[in-house]
DNA sequence: CAGCTTCACGTACACCGTACCTAAAACCTT
DNA sequence: AAGGTTTTAGGTACGGTGTACGTGAAGCTG
């Protein structure tokens, strides 16, 4: 009966989703977005509820991106790797939408996906019940964290700023009250983020070996 | 020569903080602000550089507060725990803090100085250069991680929403195709949220213990 | 007592999300 | 074929936000 649909879910997602990227967290509105449609911007309440549903949209199409071949194997450290693997990598790719991503409990398939599969994978290492929720937590737990301190770290340049900022700004603190912080800012300054990533992480799976699951 | 300010830092942090707590992060605004001070809303930028600075204060007021007694002592696993600890009660108790916290990277005395603390413990544990680093990364990661899963997570409640609204919406899920996921929900549902946390902590030190530092 | 410096704070503007409304388009009747 | 019905498109307008700018007063210094 209606009139047909001018736009696609799938559309309004790679046009926000450019639209982030290309000019910042800061330059979505619903008016920016109809814009860049070619149409008004109460047009868009007909697809997404308010800006809330604006910005589900968004993390559900970073987190669609993070996907993960060869899972389940018979190897639950590998897919544990893996998994938390994807996840960072579709998250690092979009930087400005780390804050929408932080600040949200999502529930878009691509999610609950993941996280199913590093239950399942948790569980292939001999985890259940409290122990199995304490793995979920985490693992879920080093990825979002380490994807916070991406935000605005030496590993990524933020939007305007210098790629190291942050390192400056630590450089500048009086040596003999952190001189460890200094050091480490140094060290960061110069290391490979995803090396970095992978190290943490080995830590983490070496801890779930290590671990008693209660 | 001028004229007395009105407004002490700490007033401010406190005005703020308990306006957040009371009503949410939603009811502050450089008008509302200014309002429970008795004051017009322009004044406040006598005091804070605009809202970015508002915000940054907030952070700082709930960061002070995870003090942390008894570090260094001579055992520095203990020292982890402890520090790691004091920042995710401090930030648990302000949860309407948390999306602040998480999309900004801190520079305020109490942060720096848990820093260097942590990172002092992490080098009694054997750990320098590159794997010091992912030391601190993996443990702040996971409390942030931890932090930001407790955002609407079944273990605090949202404003407005049920203690359990998650867990409820996990479990209306498809059982055939996310059986782990309502299984680790119902569990969550049941857990005490300070033994989740020092558990998952537990495997993040021995992951500490475990791994090699590089 | 000037005079300068600093703070207090009202006004005004651009921009935001969105409640509400109108018109047109496509199907379902009769 | 014509009318009714239902849904989408999209404009208008309102209350709220952050803040640039300007004015006025208050206190120290000469």
């Amino acid at each position: 009966m209606p009139a047909p649909r001018r736009f696609s879910r799938r559309r309004l997602q790679e046009s926000a989703l450019a639209l982030v990227d290309a000019e910042g967290l800061g330059a979505l509105s619903m008016r920016s977005l109809a814009a860049a449609l070619g149409t008004g911007a109460m047009t868009l309440y007909n697809y997404v509820e308010g800006r809330e549903g604006l910005e589900e949209l968004l993390v559900e199409a970073v987190m669609a991106e993070a996907v993960c071949e060869g899972v389940p194997s018979d190897d639950w450290r590998a897919d544990v790797r893996a998994l938390a693997t994807a996840t960072w990598r579709a998250v690092r790719a979009h930087p400005d939408v780390i804050p929408l991503i932080l600040t949200r409990r999502t529930f878009d398939e691509a999610t609950l996906v993941q996280g199913e599969a590093l239950l399942d994978a948790l569980a292939r290492g001999g985890r259940s019940g409290a122990g199995l929720l304490v793995g979920l937590r985490v693992v879920t737990g080093y990825v979002m964290g380490f994807a916070q301190a991406e935000l605005a770290g030496p590993l990524s340049a933020g939007r305007g700023e210098s790629v190291s900022a942050i390192t400056d700004r630590v450089r500048a603190l009086p040596p003999e009250r952190f001189p460890r912080l200094i050091d480490a800012a140094a060290t960061a300054a110069g290391s490979d983020p995803r090396a970095e990533f992978a190290a943490g992480l080995e830590v983490v799976v070496a801890g779930l070996d290590a671990a008693p699951p209660a």
